[in-house]
DNA sequence: GCCTTGAAGTTACCG
DNA sequence: ACCGGTAACTTCAAGGCG
């Protein structure tokens, strides 16, 4: 079955094949059979041949053949929006006496399409080239008939995709003939489109050839320099298990370099993956082969990976997959090294490899008897990079296949484009014209809620919050820029849905295009998990599918967000105002209900209510909620005891299946030394687990002694801090920014968007003048004070500040009479 | 000139 | 380059004092 025929004969068409050169084509008509051929788009591009824009898709087919399928029959395009009153014949005709041989206008047609919901006629006008709209818009745009030009800046292979409803990371189906001429490209196949073609849904992914790598340069200062520093390992795993390593010999890096490009083009991967490696390995390899005189050409065309947009690297007919932006979205990995990211995700442990840190490795490579731990080293960081494109590339393919985006490009776009290219998808299908994106200063409204938090312990606690509150809100009161009732217009109160306290006015229908866009989204979401129970966990499909389902949420809960985003093309501020005005109200209201039933409210943030946990009048809550306000509320979780200090947004307690909470307290920041960090969690365990403010002071000044005596790793002192710009715009000189200086005048390179690891060492002064990089200290020169009294007692008093406990008791012995037990605090429930 | 204080700058978190 | 709300740190400059 598997090598069934895939390409089924289906008619004989009539081709017309254009030859010889410029200016003297002979066409040809011949006969020939046209297929139906299914295949998994990759990657897309366009290319101008005989004067004409192809588009090419590269894809594999389902009998497991690379191909490349062309389509020489679309032209780009975009629309004119004529100003109110004008005669639109009249337009066209001033715009036609701009056309010319060089640039020819192929048509200039009148058109019915909406804009923001409201029918409209606009003259949609077809160049030939791509490189022709942006001239033709500029020329267009300041005829005074004109109110302006629509979807002119709108990428060529993207508008192919949208108009022909072509999915990337996904199925296609095209009726094509085999190329008459083909290009020059590494494909087993290439056809020629000359019918339809159309997605096809399905949760079968095809076998995709997957190449990890990483490459070890050899750089003295930690800024490697193409022209100086070699590429002196590249350590490949492909198809998940071979590995291989390219080795110099000495410093010459030339054949490395030579045969991990031949290995590549021999291999003719679909996906590469590498971590950072549109930050590095790419740009390293392109800039070190020029120099050594060797070109990179690893796409499917021959060519060099080149710059491409949202940053990210293309290589043309493969999906270049940088895996270090999904690791960006992990949360939970404060410092996002290759190694902490597969640590964390169950890839690599990290105590069970070799680590080796930059400043380390000449010293391992130029050392033989300690270079083939090097080689193991770098061969570990292929096999992670490989295991990370195992957990991540099948949600990018879903967020590809969803957006619209190829899947290079939807890894490497943020959310909000990602959002807006969804939309731009569903406009189309909609017959909606797409808005501009124009430059808007940046402008502010008003948000959440986030309630006072009743300090202190707390016994059996509900946290109840809000299924999706801000996309229901959406849904309920059609908020949408097409459905936004400006200041201005006058329309009946009982047709407009109106805010609290903002008073934005929306109509009640119809509904409007976020609204239609979120209902969709939200029903696909329901039958992708009604899909999931009817499928074994183990199977393939189940994985794509809750794949989906997770990037379709995603998708869901961002739209709120893109509203109120000053970027995006549908950005509607009073839309974003309106959405958290209607939250401020819900979430007030559920509180007087909770209240009302004799419910205590402990705390609140956004969607969220913290109540006393008694079952039957949670129960009464979760009706009256739904009745009286018709949202869905449910129990999110249930503490058996939960601390809250004075502070918002910051809480740990003891959940009813024994795990411990942290949130927003040090010990889930990435800010402070990992030593204060973990005395705080392990404070928190006590506290919540056992009770003993005693047992967890004892332990507090276990490690102040510790810290004292030196008698821990440098690396759990460091504290590591992004620098979020370049050092030249900082107007406060803080302590990262001073150990970022410190690496640069030592000849190192740093970057905006690069985290800073610095320790503090003694001296006097400020804090910036004694931060330096980790790795230019040594422990005896650390200031052990500035830890013990501004990182784990701050991080420790949070805690048990709160049952007495003083900061002169940690440092210098305890105070028995004021330190009372766990049980004299519970705020509620004991004293009846 | 020294010390205190509060504003400003900065980062990372919560939902 | 999705939002606003929030805590907490360090620096820096102004103001008070002598």
């Amino acid at each position: 079955m598997k090598n069934a025929l895939t390409i089924i004969p289906l008619r004989v068409v009539f081709q017309i094949i254009k030859y010889g050169k410029m200016g003297r084509q002979t066409t040809l008509k011949i006969g020939v059979h046209e297929l139906k051929l299914r295949f998994w788009l990759i990657d897309i591009n366009y290319q101008i041949i005989n004067r004409e824009p192809n588009i090419l898709m590269w894809g594999v087919s389902e009998s497991g053949e690379r191909v490349l399928v062309v389509d020489r029959r679309f032209r780009p395009y975009f629309y004119v929006v004529p100003r109110k009153g004008v005669d639109i014949e009249m337009l066209k005709a001033k715009i036609m006496k701009l056309n010319n041989v060089r640039s020819p206008i192929l048509s200039l047609e009148a058109v019915e399409k909406k804009y923001y919901g409201k029918p409209i006629k606009v003259l949609k006008l077809v160049t030939l080239m791509p490189d022709q709209v942006p001239a033709y818009r500029e020329a267009i745009k300041n005829i005074p008939e004109v109110e302006d030009c629509l979807e002119a800046d709108i990428r060529f292979y993207m508008r192919y995709l949208i108009d022909n409803d072509v999915q990337p990371s996904g199925w296609n189906e095209a009726e094509v003939v085999e190329h008459p001429s083909p290009l020059k490209a590494s494909v087993d196949k290439q056809y020629i489109l000359t019918g339809n073609i159309r997605r096809v849904e399905s949760s079968i992914l095809p076998q995709l050839k997957t190449v990890s790598f990483d490459i070890e340069v050899l750089n003295p200062l930690g800024n490697p320099r193409p022209e100086k520093d070699p590429i002196i390992i590249v350590s490949v795993v492909a198809d998940g298990k071979s590995k291989v390593q390219f080795i110099a010999d000495g410093n010459d890096d030339k054949p490395v370099i030579k045969s991990f490009v031949e290995f590549i083009r021999k291999l003719d991967p679909d996906i590469i993956a590498g971590y950072n490696s549109n930050g590095f390995d790419w740009p390293y390899l392109v800039s070190r082969g020029k120099h050594v005189g060797i070109k990179i050409n690893v796409n499917r065309f021959g060519g060099e990976p080149h710059p491409s947009v949202y940053g990210h690297i293309s290589i043309i007919g493969r999906a270049n997959v940088d895996l270090y932006d999904f690791a960006e979205e992990l949360t939970e990995v404060k410092v996002k090294s290759l190694e902490n990211v597969a640590d964390y995700l169950g890839v690599m442990e990290k105590d069970k490899r070799i680590l080796i840190d930059w400043t380390e490795m000449a010293e391992y490579w130029n050392d033989p008897s300690k270079r083939p731990i090097f080689i193991k080293y770098a061969m570990q960081d292929a096999e992670s990079t490989q295991g990370l494109a195992e957990k991540f590339i099948p949600f990018g393919i879903q967020l590809s296949s969803l957006t619209g985006l190829p899947l290079d490009q939807v890894v490497a776009a943020a959310v909000g484009f990602r959002v807006e290219w969804f939309l731009m998808r569903e406009a189309y299908k909609q017959n909606e014209l797409v808005p501009n994106r124009i430059e808007r200063p940046y402008s502010t409204y008003k948000g959440a809620i986030v309630l006072e938090p009743k300090r202190g312990m707390h016994e059996n606690i509900a946290v109840l919050d809000f299924t999706s509150m801000y996309p229901s809100i959406m849904i309920k009161y059609n908020i949408s820029p097409d459905t936004y009732v400006g200041t201005d217009e006058n329309i009946p109160e009982h047709m407009v849905w109106k805010a609290p306290e903002v008073g934005h006015k929306f109509l009640k229908s119809p509904p409007g295009f976020f609204t239609r866009v979120l209902k969709a989204l939200i029903e696909l979401r329901a039958k992708l998990k009604e899909d999931l129970k009817r499928l074994s966990p183990d199977s393939p499909e189940y994985r794509v599918i809750d794949e989906r389902q997770r990037a379709v949420k995603v998708l869901t809960n961002a739209m709120y967000g893109y509203l109120g985003w000053t970027g995006a093309r549908w950005y509607c501020k009073p839309a974003a105002e309106a959405i958290t005005a209607w939250g401020r109200e819900l979430i007030t209201k559920a509180i007087d209900i909770a209240r009302g039933l004799g419910l205590k409210v402990i705390y609140g943030d956004t969607d969220s209510l913290f109540v006393s946990y008694v079952p039957g009048k949670i129960d009464e809550l979760i009706r009256l909620v739904r009745e009286e306000l018709g949202f869905e509320i449910k129990v999110d979780k249930v503490y058996k005891r939960v601390f809250f200090t004075e502070a918002k947004k910051r809480y740990c307690g003891l959940l009813i299946d024994g795990k411990v909470d942290i949130v927003g307290f040090e010990a889930v920041r990435g800010d402070w030394a990992e030593i204060a960090k973990e005395v705080q969690e392990r404070v928190v365990n006590i506290l919540l687990r056992e009770g003993s403010v005693e047992k967890a002071v004892e332990y507090v000044k276990g490690v102040v002694d510790d810290v004292r005596n030196h008698k821990l790793p440098l690396s759990k002192l460091i504290i590591w801090k992004t620098l979020s710009k370049k050092l030249s715009e900082y107007e406060v000189e803080a302590p990262h920014v001073a150990a970022a200086r410190k690496i640069v005048e030592r000849g190192g390179k740093i970057s905006a968007g690069e985290k800073i690891g610095y320790v503090i060492v003694k001296g006097s002064g400020k804090l910036s003048n004694r931060a330096y990089p980790y790795f230019m200290v040594k422990m005896e020169d650390i200031d052990s004070e500035y830890y013990i009294d501004r990182q784990i007692i701050p991080a420790v008093l949070r805690i048990l500040g709160y049952f007495g406990v003083t900061e002169k008791t940690l440092r210098l012995g305890r105070e028995p009479s004021k330190q009372r037990t766990l049980f004299d605090f519970f705020a509620s429930g004991r004293k009846k």
